[in-house]
DNA sequence: GAGTATCATATCTTATATGATATAATTATA
DNA sequence: TATAATTATATCATATAAGATATGATACTC
């Protein structure tokens, strides 16, 4: 199934798209850094080392329900050899 | 005087160079908030009012030594109507 | 130049992000 | 299937983001 169906269906529950809505940059944010650390072949362990911090800080990164900051995210992105483009469109 | 030339005399002082690398990002960010705000005609104040915080709070946002959550990002680009697109670069 | 609007700065409180450690759960490998 | 590697979850301590109020500094307007 394409996306744009997938998300069709999903829309049509009003309480299921306001929660989509509302948590798109989230997810799309932990898709970029879990993709990034992939494309590097690094685990969490190894990512965690570079950046400075602790595996379980990383996975928590990655598995949501997380505000993190701006700072965090730019450590994380530097040590994935990437830099943060941050857009208002 | 263009930027890239101005970039390239600020760059010669490796101190400079460094302090400018490490909070492009910071700077980047703050540029595009004021200009959404300016480009919408709107004070700090109503801002603030619209996204339900105090006119200090979008000032300290907006002067920079601060790391924001992406969260609280989220929440000014929307009441900007605005959404953020964050990428890894 | 007095009065007003706007923005910056200082500071307090409270909520929460982050560092950290431990351990459970899951996945890969032999 | 047992062992190891990897990731997820829980929790605590500490640093700091964010809400809030007050006030100082600057810029407009009359």
């Amino acid at each position: 199934m394409k996306w744009a169906n997938a998300r069709k269906i999903l829309n049509s529950d009003p309480e299921v798209a306001k929660a989509l809505e509302e948590n798109e940059l989230e997810y799309q944010v932990i898709r970029e850094f879990i993709k990034a650390r992939i494309d590097k072949n690094l685990t969490q362990k190894q990512l965690a080392d570079l950046v400075g911090t602790q595996q379980s800080n990383i996975s928590r990164l990655e598995s949501g329900n997380y505000n993190p900051s701006l700072e965090f995210l730019d450590k994380v992105a530097r040590a994935l050899d990437k830099r943060i483009h941050l857009n208002l469109v």
